[in-house]
This record gives C-alpha cells, sequence and structure tokens, in this order.
DNA sequence: CTGACTTAGTGTATTTACCACACTAATATA
DNA sequence: TATATTAGTGTGGTAAATACACTAAGTCAG
C-alpha cells in the first residue's frame, strides 16, 4: 500500500574508473552527440469505462510508429522530482489531479527508441470512474481509452508495459486498497466487487466476497441508499482509511 | 518471482510541447550546464555471512560525504542496458557473476546529489554464501560488508534505500523461491530455516516450517548427507525450479 | 394494478491452511 | 562411556477460504 520516498546516490570510489570508461566504450549508437542517455517519465492511466478496464493512450504523428497508439509521456525537467514530472503529465493529458499515483518500472535498453537512447520511468496511475468524465474526449482525435484486453497495435515495446501494468495491478488487489481508487467516494458493494471482476477478469461469489470485505472493517456504512435501474436499492458505503485493516 | 523486461517509450505529440517548456522552466539548480539529469545504476548486494543478513558498502574518499559509506554505483554507458549496467557494477565491485538481479526502485530528487541532478536506478542483487568468498576481502580499505541490523551512517539517502530493499526483500520472501538464490546449490532444511529466520528476523518453528517447505514439492532430495560438528547427519536437498509450485 | 423481471442481501457446512507444542535417535567430543 | 548437540517426526485446535440457493424490494410494461 505503502510507496517508499525518492532519493538515493551513486558517484564513489568506483564511479570514476566507471566514467572514465564510459565514453571509450560508446562506439556510438545512432548518436555520438548524446553522451548521456535522455529520460523520460511514461504514465500508464487506468479506469473503468462501461464496465471494462481501460487505458489512456495518445495517437503518434510522426516517426517513428506513426499514427501507432502509445502511452503518454515526456522528458523530466531538470528541477522537477520523477513524481511531479509524472503528475505534470497526468494534468496536462487529462486534466485530472489527485489521482493514485506509484512508480512502476524503469526501462532503459539501448535501442527502444530509434531515435536516441532514452531511459523511461513508468509511472501508473488510476482515475476513479466519476472525475473520470472531466476531458477524455477533449482533442479526441489524439486522445483515446481502450480496453486493455482489447488494445490496438501499439508503438515502441508499450504492450509490454501494459502487460506489466496490468499484472501489477492484479498483484495489488488482494493486499492493498488500490481498488478504492477506481471508484468515487460512494458506491455500493456490488460496484466494488465488479472492480475486482474485470480487474481479475474472473467471476466472484457473491456472498463469500462481502464477507470478506466486510470483515477487514474497511468499509463505512454511510446510511445512504442507491435506488438504480429496475433493483432493489443498495446500500452506499464509503472507504475508511483510519481503518488500517489488512485486506 | 518474475521481473517483466527492459524497454518502452514516451516521446509523442504531447512530448513536444512538454520539452519546450522544460528549459524555460528550469530556473537552474545548481548546474545550468546539465540540461539534462545524469542516470546512474546502484547495486544493493545483500549476501548471509556469519548467520547476518550483510549488505557490501564503499567507503567515500572524497566530497560530498567523504568517509562515509555508500552503496556502489555508476553511470550507465551509452550503449549498455540497465541491467547490463548493474552486471557490470557487480563485476567490478566483487567479480561476482550470474548472481540474483532485479531493478528494485528508481530515485530521482532533484537535490540527492549536491553536485548536480542524479536519476538512479537502484538494482537489488543476493549472492550465495559460498561463492561470496571469492574476493570481498581484497581491496579492503574501500569495501566492507555490513549488518543489515547495524549500519554506518551512510552518504546521501541511502539508508532509506536499504530499508526499502529490506522491506522488498522480507515481502518476496513468502511468495517466491528468491531465498535459495541466497544459498549454495546444496543445503539442509535447517540452513534453508536459518535464511528465512534472519531475513525476517524472528524465529519459526521447525516442524510447521518443514512442512510447509516440503509440500510446496520444490525442493529436491540429493540423498546426500552433511555430517558437521557435533549434530547428528541431516539430509541435502537442492532446489528443483521444475517444480513450479507457489510457496 | 398486476405480473414479470432484476438485483440486494443473507447463512451454513466443508475443506483447507495455520499454529502451538515435545520427544527420540544419530553423531562428535571430552 | 557419558555428555552435548542437532535432525527428524505428528497431532489436535483454530481460523480462513470455499461452495452453494433462496427471499424481498424495487422497476417497468402491459
Amino acid at each position: 500500500m505503502e510507496q517508499t520516498e525518492e532519493q538515493s546516490e551513486s558517484t564513489n570510489s568506483a564511479l570514476k574508473r566507471v566514467q572514465e570508461t564510459a565514453e571509450a566504450k560508446a562506439h556510438t549508437y545512432d548518436a555520438s552527440k548524446y553522451e548521456r542517455p535522455s529520460v523520460t517519465v511514461d504514465v500508464v492511466m487506468m479506469s473503468l469505462r462501461k464496465r471494462d478496464l481501460q487505458v489512456l493512450l495518445i495517437k503518434r504523428r510522426s516517426w517513428p510508429y506513426e499514427g501507432m497508439w502509445a502511452i503518454p509521456g515526456g522528458f523530466v525537467n531538470i528541477d522537477e522530482s520523477l513524481e511531479t514530472a509524472a503528475k505534470r503529465e497526468l494534468q496536462e493529458e487529462t486534466g485530472v489531479q489527485d489521482v493514485y499515483l506509484e512508480q512502476l518500472y524503469t526501462f532503459g535498453d539501448p535501442g527502444r527508441d530509434p531515435r536516441t537512447r532514452v531511459i523511461t520511468v513508468v509511472y501508473f496511475a488510476l482515475l476513479d470512474s466519476e472525475r473520470l468524465q472531466v476531458r477524455a474526449a477533449d482533442d479526441a482525435a489524439d486522445v483515446g481509452w481502450f480496453s486493455v484486453y482489447d488494445l490496438p497495435s501499439l508503438a515502441f515495446d508499450h504492450e509490454k508495459i501494459l502487460h506489466y501494468s496490468l499484472e501489477r495491478l492484479r498483484g495489488k488487489l488482494d493486499y492493498t486498497t488500490i481498488a478504492f481508487s477506481l471508484l468515487p467516494e460512494q458506491f455500493t458493494l456490488r460496484e466494488l466487487q465488479r472492480v475486482y471482476e474485470i480487474i481479475l477478469h474472473k467471476r466472484l461469489d457473491k456472498r463469500n466476497f462481502r464477507k470478506k470485505i466486510l470483515s477487514t472493517g474497511i468499509l463505512e456504512d454511510t446510511g445512504a441508499k442507491k435506488m438504480e435501474g429496475t433493483h432493489r436499492p443498495a446500500r452506499l458505503y464509503r472507504f475508511n482509511p483510519e481503518a488500517e485493516a489488512k485486506l
């Protein structure tokens, strides 16, 4: 449930040796002009839309992979932290703030970008299905939401990144409260169950699910009820972060 | 148990906008000469020594943090992958190859290094206690092994990195086979239990431990026995990677 | 207004995982 | 030959996971 904070370092006695050999070994790549790799931040943004787990992608308008879809991202400014850069990207792409955000993995193989050496730190973000509406259909030509179970062909190795993201999401689902960040403040138990079912991609037993969730004490009954469609009305719950219960 | 592969990208329609503003926003840091962050790879190397979980550190010989201990690391060469860089570091520091290696986290706050902006990708390595002997005491003035439970004062925020490493190790202990990478090919059940006890820093029940491990079918009886000290001889087991059993 | 339809909400019995706990046998050493 | 040391083994109790089916509150169409 927690991601530790940033920071660290490296340069030490051994480092100078390395640095000296670094340029010597660099028998070019594409660009001898780039002695050092560039660093970008990419953000995998997922949300629930229409009872489906979807990811936000951007259509590339130039070489390489022109016309293909890609995960949004951009360079890290010299004076901002990686997380700040990820938040800025989010803000620029969707206009949303205060979403769940965690660092996923750093991808840095040489040759992953045909233009130059780029190391990218990938962040993973979850939007709740309500605030989601805000933008998303704005400059609809370039930006689109896609089901993670039915992806278009993707630029670079972004398909691999999305698979990794999905694995991580699934893994964290049952020992963290990550699922709540996909729902609005109030929700019914059935809606919560649906989040789990969509992400795990399998049916769950209703009674066992409710029993397990409620036994953790992590939910708070709002007293309100939700009436919708042709059903019986359902209780609305709220996530209680105070209750540091284990799922 | 698996770490996905490298690779990805970022530059897309939104990227250009970002890049333009990047330099504008960069109201210096220390170095306007560095328009872009440098990238290093640091390696947290742990091993079991004398019934203790220890980490390899290097003594700094210059500013900043002169005389303090730090995690070894170095710049990423322009033509090598992050993992390759981490392996190279390992090789340089300890002369060991083919160890367990996984990417841990990327730390990149501006100001984490007083000299310039450095983003570091931290890898986590485990050496088995046998091959360990190889070097380690070579240029003993600069390099040393320290108990993770009794650390010296560390350069930069390396203490935080080590805490994170230990947490990750503990977390993975019971749903992966990571523990085996700390042992030689053959080992007794008692030795395996000791690995768990040292890492989790608590005593485990012998019978329950054996029952659980053996029931997974992940161990293979070698037929051999180990006689040592003033004990009864013990069976030697071997890790069987084929048996894709869950711990 | 009535009948058909949809979903909320509830309990029990079975199986499986987890945990606490103590003695005997093989070997080395003094 | 006596002493010290560790390997190896089983059982019962408790908590968690799973499989499974019906009733009641509401909506909607006719």
